[in-house]
DNA sequence: TTCTAAAATTGAGTCAATTCTGTTTTTGTG
DNA sequence: CACAAAAACAGAATTGACTCAATTTTAGAA
């Protein structure tokens, strides 16, 4: 079962995902309707289902594609920060909230979020879960880096500030993503405020 | 207009959140079906469509109502609060904690978060966000106690600090309505883990 | 008491996601 | 090449939230 036929379930992926994009950004993510995203993708309704288990998983194949490009974006900062703790957690953090509208609506964010908490066993709830994590982990692998470079103090709880500097930055960011008047600059700089709470607590 | 129309108009009202909340906890949110809440509250679909403009507004009212009590709660502790800074932030969180699963099962929580950033402009959502916004000043208010009391520093930046103990809280807690097998102690641990860093920096 | 406008209720109808069942396509084997 | 089993597809049927036009109930004026 090499040949024809797993071509043609890539493809019809692809084409799912594409129409559904496209879709969503035009009409929102309410506004697309299943039977829309089908005839554009060139299926009929029944197949969507067969490749996902609903419309709140196409948006996720959508979502985590992004995620995965911020993920990327921020090991150079990990591998090689800037020389001060207050700028390195600034420049990780605000990779990941500039890139954050790069292919996502603030709509699609909403979306998202709320279908992760709604059907956090849902196979898009669970790689949303697993998306949050590894941007955890991210934080946490600067924090160890800075305190092999001897900019934050070693006798800190690496795991449990990493979780704290995550959990704030992602509350904030979910708040931003309500109010469609908010600006990425002042989501920024209430963030940094906050950490400096924290840059003041850790650094050596 | 004071007496019979006010007067059924709050009976329906109850009659609805009654119904509505026998429902979601036996069946759940979505397994709840507005024909059946209508049913056992004697009265019509279209009626509940007169008093909520949604399904997710019926669950609203009775999450008001828990969050409420827990800002009650909560006066207590701000105004008398323990004498050290670590347990006087656990004993305050501990309590939101401890009464949030009294009136509202994991699930409803889960529908209840999603839908506050599904739709942040229905009546629900801009209530949620109200609610949250208030928890946050009651923290606040905490530390400015703490301060008053002398148990921390002058120079911290309050506001700061209480929406970043709030947001972390937050997050903490969704995660854990998110898994049905997560417990209440190890959630408290886990903040008071964050918070511990936290602590180190403020006090005085 | 009688009557009228305003307010509220009703439930059949609409709409869109999801499910289900019969049909078609693909695969691998003889 | 022919064929049977497995996989995938199609689209009609179902389901449940929400709307709306018609009807009923209430308030309060005469």
């Amino acid at each position: 079962m090499s040949g024809l036929r797993a071509r043609q379930k890539a493809d019809r992926h692809r084409r799912i995902i594409e129409a559904a994009a496209d879709l969503f950004r035009e009409a929102g993510y309410e506004g697309a309707k299943i039977e829309t995203i089908a005839a554009q993708a060139e299926v009929s309704v029944g197949t969507i289902y067969n490749y996902y288990e609903n419309k709140g998983d196409i948006l996720g194949a959508i979502v985590s594609m992004e995620v995965n490009e911020v993920l990327n974006a921020g090991r150079g900062v990990v591998s090689n920060p800037p020389a001060n703790v207050g700028d390195a957690l600034d420049t990780l953090l605000g990779i990941y909230i500039e890139h954050s509208l790069h292919y996502l609506s603030k709509e699609m964010w909403r979306q998202a979020m709320a279908i992760s908490t709604q059907l956090p066993d849902s196979p898009f709830g669970q790689a949303y879960t697993g998306l949050d994590r590894t941007l955890t982990e991210q934080i946490r692998a600067l924090i160890v880096r800075l305190q092999e470079v001897g900019l934050v103090r070693r006798d800190i709880d690496g795991p449990a500030l990493g979780e704290l500097i995550f959990n704030n930055m992602n509350m904030m960011f979910i708040e931003f993503v309500k109010r469609d008047e908010a600006r990425i600059a002042e989501l920024r700089a209430a963030i940094r405020r906050q950490n400096r709470i924290l840059v003041a607590a850790i650094a050596v």
